[in-house]
DNA sequence: AAGGGCGACTCAGAAAATTAGTG
DNA sequence: TCACTAATTTTCTGAGTCGCCCT
């Protein structure tokens, strides 16, 4: 910290602050970072819910930024300044941001999501430049207009080994049918292009294969007015001022159009997705602020609106899926921030009633009503194995459900044992697969088995199991016990509980040497709620590959180590035959490898090893399961902060960024 | 007056971008 | 120290949930 800029004094005061805390590992606060940021140390070990605990909650995504760079700024050559101070701007402001204490800012009005709102509306891509690369039909080059050209291109651009065209089960088939079906439009019908079977993309595809390489192989120099111009538009258009405060905007760049890339087997895969105007946009801001200026040269708002119940900045019409978007406040925004509290409070709170709940559906498991029984039975499900609440799909959606859209199909029942086999589609289409042991999980679960097994009966494979619950209904019985309650909390409380208990104690991991250790520990955690959440990722090419080339390096490692183990037994038995003929001729052994140098080296072997040992069984455990979705909205962090004060582990190896 | 539909918000994994690690 | 790669973080936008409004 020794650079002494003078020209920026919120962000130094700032950064001062941050440096200085992760130096001392704990939380402590420098002179000059001072006023109200005291209650962020109060975080403590008991999770009670107190405004400090959730000071602690955002402090930890203050990240040190503006790390290194400093440095740069000493040598005088003039381009090496220019970069880190450009790269800076972005940063300075989001110190800025950073310091707002949201936490211990009052709440707007009851029902009122701000008071005063003032934004930059959307920015927009430039329109579509041709490229004049030729689509071969039966082999000939055709001529296209701007727009048929644009959707070809947007049809080249998708990855022939990507999850739209490389897979089995349809998909390709439907987004190649979709597809053709809107270009084919845009074609007209006397055009020479005539069947999608007889087209040949490739040489676009080549084309954009090429500009990718250009931008990749891009100088230095090239990279940093990238980086500028993107900065500009970050700083010109990203940010918004909500009760007289700056916050980050989440997705202030509009959607290009593309085609839409439907998750799974999904009907509308393919689509063209429109681009859209700024006339087709809506902007909300407060009235008693000037609202956006349209950037877009000759163009204006579709309409500006000042409605301050909801959140949004913005807000356009999608065409494929026939939705609503929005341009939001960032996640780390303090809107996002307050209502994520707001989330973990209401867990908490059903941490306080879980018995009462749990009484209540066990007890209507055995119900005679067979809506109460087939209540409590989805109820059981959602709580012991985190299911989503399922809700009605229609037919232009992928074929996902949830728990209560679960069908007779999705359930396998063995003869002997009591074992089901439960596999079904998830949210985006993630399989859930799992063979369940009803009676293991607790004294209910053989009733809720018996219960499933029964609602199965005389069904045909396509019928819902519970057919008599709907989410609102459920939800609706939930919220009669307590206030607020649904279905979703559930997998709010499960996971963080979960996390909770399964954080080994601070007397055990204290005693651990590294840090390294200390986080290895939390990420097991970490993985047994994701692993409860059934958050998964798809093991890439790329990741498959280097798991094997981490494996390869570990064989090597050991070879090495036992090659060091001959070369010390080696350099003993050579002491020893120095040592006879010592007196006579010491000085010619001086150069003889040393005893101690090689044991040193079996030792670093040792480590080397231990380490690439945990690092392979990590992240082989790790490559299917994501940890990312449970850390990001499922783990209150107050759980987190604790554990790590409690195990002396500085919360930012935990949590990254603003 | 209830239930269906839709508006607004959270949650989700893939892909892109950035940063850290390594030889 | 530099260039390449691997790991991590951010961005992107699709996919859920849920409350409320309207018929």
């Amino acid at each position: 910290m020794s650079d002494s800029s003078d020209d920026l004094p919120l962000s130094r005061l700032n950064h001062q602050t941050v440096v200085r805390n992760r130096a001392e590992g704990v939380v402590q606060i420098s002179d000059k970072g001072k006023g109200t940021r005291k209650k962020m140390r109060r975080a403590s070990c008991h999770d009670s819910g107190s405004d400090g605990e959730i000071s602690a909650m955002k402090r930890k995504k203050m990240k040190s930024a503006g790390n290194l760079r400093s440095g740069h700024n000493e040598s005088a050559g003039n381009k090496k300044v220019i970069k880190p101070k450009e790269l800076m701007r972005v940063q300075r402001v989001e110190q800025g941001i950073a310091a707002f204490e949201w936490w211990n800012s009052p709440d707007p009005p009851e029902g009122k999501a701000w008071q005063t709102l003032e934004h930059c509306g959307m920015t927009f891509e430039p329109q579509y430049k041709p490229h004049g690369v030729a689509v071969l039909y039966d082999g000939v080059p055709i001529s296209l207009t701007p727009y048929q050209e644009e959707l070809a291109t947007f049809y080249a651009a998708m990855p022939e080994d990507g999850p739209q065209l490389n897979v089995s089960g349809g998909q390709r088939e439907i987004f190649q049918r979709n597809f053709w079906d809107d270009w084919h439009k845009v074609l007209g019908k006397s055009h020479a292009i005539k069947s999608f079977d007889k087209c040949d993309f490739s040489d676009i595809s080549k084309h954009l294969d090429r500009l990718k390489f250009v931008k990749r192989a891009a100088s230095d120099a090239e990279k940093v007015v990238a980086r500028e111009l993107r900065d500009d538009c970050q700083l010109r258009s990203g940010y918004a001022i909500l009760d007289d405060h700056l916050e980050k905007v989440g997705n202030f760049r509009m959607e290009p159009p593309s085609l839409f890339r439907g998750r799974g087997k999904h009907p509308k895969t393919g689509v063209v997705k429109l681009r859209v105007e700024p006339d087709q946009v809506s902007i909300n801001c407060g009235a008693s602020r000037p609202p956006p200026i349209c950037l877009e040269l000759g163009r204006s708002w579709g309409e500006i609106k000042h409605d301050d119940t909801v959140t949004w900045l913005s807000t356009w019409h999608e065409n494929v899926m026939q939705s609503n978007k929005y341009v939001m406040l960032a996640a780390n925004s303090s809107l996002k921030g307050k209502s994520d509290f707001k989330k973990f409070q209401k867990a908490m709170q059903l941490k306080g009633c879980i018995e009462r709940v749990r009484h209540d559906y066990h007890k209507n498991l055995k119900s005679k009503d067979r809506h109460l029984k087939q209540q409590a039975t989805t109820m059981w499900l959602i709580d012991t194995l985190a299911l989503r609440v399922g809700g009605e799909k229609s037919e232009e959606e992928a074929d996902t459900v949830g728990c209560c859209s679960l069908r007779v199909e999705h359930f396998t029942f063995h003869k002997t044992g009591k074992d089901v086999d439960l596999e079904f589609l998830g949210k985006d289409s993630i399989l859930f697969k799992q063979s369940i042991d009803f009676a293991g999980f607790d004294e209910h679960g053989q009733q809720a088995y018996d219960n499933i097994r029964e609602m199965c009966r005389s069904k045909k494979k396509n019928e819902q199991v519970f057919e008599l619950i709907e989410p609102t209904s459920l939800n609706a019985h939930l919220s009669s016990i307590m206030p607020g309650l649904t279905a979703k909390v559930f997998r709010t409380y499960n996971a963080s509980e979960t996390l909770q208990n399964q954080l080994p104690d601070a007397e055990h991991v204290i005693e651990m040497r590294s840090i390294g250790d200390k986080l290895i520990a939390y990420n097991e955690a970490n993985r047994i709620v994701a692993i409860l959440c059934n958050h998964q990722r798809t093991v890439s090419a790329a990741a498959a590959t280097g798991l094997e080339a981490q494996a390869e390096k570990l064989e090597q490692t050991q070879e090495q180590k036992i090659a060091a183990t001959a070369a010390y037994e080696a350099a003993t038995i050579k002491k020893r035959e120095a040592n006879k003929s010592k007196q006579a001729e010491a000085h010619r052994f001086s150069k003889l490898p040393d005893e101690k140098d090689v044991s040193r080296r079996i030792d670093i072997w040792t480590e080397k090893i231990k380490k690439l040992e945990i690092d392979l069984r990590n992240k082989e455990e790790n490559k299917e399961v994501s940890l990312g979705t449970s850390k990001a909205n499922y783990l209150d962090p107050r759980i987190s902060v604790a554990w790590c004060k409690r195990c002396d582990v500085p919360i930012e190896k935990l949590f990254s960024r603003p």
